[in-house]
DNA sequence: CTGAAAGCGCTTACAG
DNA sequence: CTGAAAGCGCTTACAG
């Protein structure tokens, strides 16, 4: 049954008041070693739990930390989560975490949703919400943002350099002696997909590869779009024999449309794509990708909040995106 | 800056009471028009933010449902969550889940940590939290049980027929032609996995195939156990043509084990695996597997705890396992 | 229809 | 060291 116990009956029982239960509970003074064994003994005997609620209420703390993520069942988000999930235990902080769908006005209310829940403090996952509002909740709150880059928060942003990423990659199909490179783009409302297309274009022309539009396709950064954009290339009948792929979950789908034209990787097709999720260990061949290290961003972001609770300055660790070979490259044959 | 706009403040710059803005608020008695207009006014122009806490205080309800999860990156659990989530939309309640990585203790405190929040219902997920709390909390609170079956709350619970959905992929793999057909299974400890593992036998029996105990391996529900179980089992040189794979995680492994040893999938071998992840669609090639319906699961859990959370009966809608085929199983040759 | 008052269950100066 | 009291910001009988 509900435990209905409170401050107020465990006081009367162990005849002290109820400032001192409240005292011994978040060992905030000392007390007498006599009174605290009886307030002990009587919180064990009636099984007392505090009423989180009332405590937040009287405190102004709620020790809960506020997430916004896009997606809950995003593949990506979701290590990102397990990493701040990790970084929080036993902090007595619990996330509190909410989807914000990459819509703009569906991010304003979880945030301002976060903030009537009174949560001590933020994380941000990527998203689309307007910098004034993440800077004015900042204002009056610790806050990291993952995968955004907030103008006047520079040392509360982690956020992966996505035009080097995509250099990298594409770097790497050239270096493996690819001339025609396609990609397989994210929507252009997205920051990480423009820059990872700019990395894209940086490293061709270094590399004095024309730059063919036709050979750039856009998706929406899920499965079924990179099989679409893939589909569509093979069919255009363009000549190509790598591809960067935006993004791990587009490449899955890609990958499949290859399979689906009877072309091979990477004996066919050499495919590199970005992310690194967890999974891309062990598609058919294993993905040849650039690692964002989600874990340990989720657990970065935890920790500096966790800091900045302790009023100490925010601080992440530099991270930068790093190419994984595995086996949906090699080198260009013929 | 953080609102700070209070009730009190609002009902003096309005010229009423605080009853009556509160009454405002929440629609709860009629109100003079010149009053509500007036009041409202005020509202907009402090913007005013209620502060859920002393509401929730005040009210006894809190709003929010009390989701316990295994593994917040999980895409099994994720693709629930996306379905409670969306179950949750526009019924003003909001979901706060908590991870229990399927250890007991873990479990436990995470749902007594969900009950001092004051959660309003709960929803549990799979894992090994006791009975006897799952029982407790559902004498005082809404609660429905995914994935298992708590003796006394069948109402409550949905829980697939595991058993069903073994005998089935089994089956399949038998009207195919195949003879020695092999299961990577899930941990004894997981319901799941020993229901699993006996609609295998079934399926086995009924066809009067003898049952091999070597062609049963163990593994633990993740990518790299079926990795390494289907290592084994092609590494000991027993003949088989098809394999049973408990989930689609382990298959995943499974299938890139076999391409490691230069077996095709469904040419040399047939994979059939359980739950039907997203991904699924788009492996290479796309994977034969038992249905879960996990979104609807998660939707109609939704929707059963608000039923209740309104005084109406429990109701969950039954759901069945259900073979979808795709292009990993195929006719035995030879 | 509307207000004053009590109460939700804690915490935290304020005295002593 | 410890208690009485005020206060956190709401809601909700209780009167009128």
């Amino acid at each position: 049954m509900e435990s209905t116990v409170t401050l107020a009956q465990v006081a009367r029982a162990a005849g002290v008041s109820a400032s001192t239960v409240s005292r011994i509970l978040n060992g905030t003074a000392k007390v007498s070693a006599e009174k605290r064994e009886a307030v002990e003994r009587t919180l064990a005997q009636l099984n007392y739990q505090p009423n989180v609620l009332a405590r937040s209420l009287a405190s102004g703390k709620t020790m809960s930390i506020g997430v916004l993520t896009q997606d809950i069942s995003s593949p990506f988000y979701g290590d990102v989560l397990r990493g701040i999930e990790r970084g929080l235990t036993n902090s007595g902080y619990h996330p509190v975490v909410i989807s914000g769908h990459w819509r703009a006005q569906e991010e304003v209310e979880a945030i301002d949703f976060l903030v009537s829940r009174k949560v001590d403090a933020m994380i941000v996952l990527g998203g689309v919400a307007p910098d004034e509002q993440l800077q004015q909740v900042a204002s009056y709150m610790p806050l990291v943002a993952l995968g955004r880059s907030v103008p006047g928060l520079t040392q509360q942003c982690l956020r992966l350099d996505n035009f080097a990423g995509g250099y990298l990659a594409t770097k790497h199909l050239i270096d493996l002696g690819h001339r025609t490179i396609a990609h397989i783009a994210g929507m252009p409302t997205h920051r990480d997909a423009q820059d990872r297309l700019a990395g894209y274009r940086a490293a061709l022309e270094e590399a004095r590869l024309t730059f063919d539009p036709e050979l750039v396709l856009e998706g929406d950064f899920l499965e079924q779009s990179g099989f679409l954009a893939a589909t569509r290339l093979i069919d255009s009948r363009k000549m190509f024999t790598g591809v960067f792929v935006a993004n791990d979950q587009m490449a899955y789908g890609a990958r499949l449309a290859l399979y689906r034209r009877g072309l091979r990787v990477p004996e066919d097709i050499s495919l590199v794509a970005f992310d690194d999720l967890p999974s891309s260990t062990f598609t058919t061949p294993p993905l040849t990708t650039v690692r964002q290290p989600t874990f340990d961003m989720g657990l970065a972001a935890a920790t500096c909040l966790l800091r900045m609770l302790r009023g100490a300055p925010s601080w992440l660790p530099p991270m930068g995106p790093e190419l994984v070979v595995r086996e949906s490259t090699t080198r260009r044959r013929g």
